[in-house]
DNA sequence: GTATGATTCAAACGAACGTTTAATTGCGCG
DNA sequence: CGCGCAATTAAACGTTCGTTTGAATCATAC
């Protein structure tokens, strides 16, 4: 029976990509913990960079839909209304930490993959799946620019890159945190929520009029 | 001299670092791109993983150096009084992007590779140079729970870390956003702003009284 | 000028890597 | 039974890695 041994693999390399990142996880590794002859990786993913493109694939494809899903209900409901911006958020990133419920210890380590793809841009990497992921992007952009109004353009991409950050963040160190501070212990559903409240406050907040002072100088001025 | 070839090893593993990781970044490359004798770095730095160490430190040291010299300021001028928050806000957040325009094209790399080895939580890279990190952290903590009375002990901890992602990625992916839509170029003060905004915003929002609904499927309620 | 210590150099070391190969196994079907 | 095909296995391939070695080179002080 080949996919239970495909589906072993898919879990082990999912965890040790997370633990020691990609180009220092080594196949032997990966098989050796999995049980399974070194040569099945080559004969049922291909390559190394093909395996992590299936680990990746195999989580992000699930999530993403969930995003539009939500995505597609809130703007069904707000008709030809901006959308509400929290409500978007929310529907961006919840479906991650929702995931991982559901998908247990496994999905854990799956999201401190997540955090370190994105900061690994090597880019011939992402190229694979960012396809699908650009059109989460897009779709979300445009609905954050109608229900915020009051950014423009360059403001909203920059908010998007701060906010992804404090999404990928949360993922990966989440549970470091955690561990080193047992009191800030939460289960997901609050994550969630102190991350949207996060996010919502900060994409909403005003955009500074003009360059006052140079910046880390200020505050002393009056 | 051999402070010129320390130096010119320390600028290119620094950009090769931050461009390929460490562990796919081999000596070979950077003492061909530097021109050096591929022993230099055994010989001058020990090993691989002591020049990361070397290569972050000489950064990360006048940084902090710097963030803590203008959070000593703000608290100062505070005397009994509790900080402004965006004010100690501005305090971490400036300093990184401001070293890197003193720094010029080797400060951006920078940037890049310290949002690479936020990512890499592999603990043993991590665990030289985490302590001046700690008296850092455990400053602006503090300043900012006492700025932000309103938060306990968990959520401050949270929002922290949802900051630190919104910097590291800004750091490292600010300039990708760059490349795929120029119109959102900006000079490294203005990002140092929007960020200063948005953290402010994203630390002060209301912390929410109660869950109310399972997240993902608020906002359709009423 | 020559001795001395620091630095650079070419070369090689053993180990680990991703991948390939060829033989072998397990098993459903004519 | 035996054919055919997918899956697994052990072994080896060539390459690259970080590190070490010992000789050569340089600068400096006597």
């Amino acid at each position: 029976m080949g996919t239970e041994t495909k589906e072993r693999i898919l879990d082990v390399a999912e965890r040790l990509f997370a633990e020691g990142g990609f180009p220092a996880t080594s196949l032997r590794d990966i098989t050796a913990e999995a049980g399974v002859n070194l040569a099945s990786v080559n004969y049922h993913f291909g390559s190394k960079e093909t395996l992590l493109a299936s680990v990746l694939e195999r989580r992000f494809r699930p999530i993403n839909e969930r995003r539009l899903e939500l995505l597609g209900e809130i703007e069904a409901r707000a008709g030809d209304r901006p959308p509400d911006a929290e409500d978007v958020l929310r529907a961006f990133l919840a479906p991650p930490f929702q995931k991982q419920q559901e998908w247990g210890e496994s999905g854990h380590t799956f999201l401190r993959l997540v955090a370190r793809i994105h900061a690994e841009t090597n880019a011939e990497h992402c190229a694979t799946f960012l396809q699908q992921f650009d059109e989460v992007v897009l779709r979300f952009t445009t609905a954050l620019g109608r229900a915020l109004p009051h950014l423009e353009r360059s403001d909203l991409r920059w908010r998007m890159l701060f906010l992804i950050g404090s999404m990928a963040f949360a993922m990966g160190r989440g549970r470091a945190l955690v561990t080193r501070d047992p009191e800030s212990a939460r289960d997901p559903d609050d994550i969630i929520e102190s991350l949207v409240q996060f996010a919502t406050a900060g994409m909403a907040a005003p955009v500074p009029v003009a360059v006052p002072v140079r910046a880390g100088l200020k505050g002393h001025t009056s």
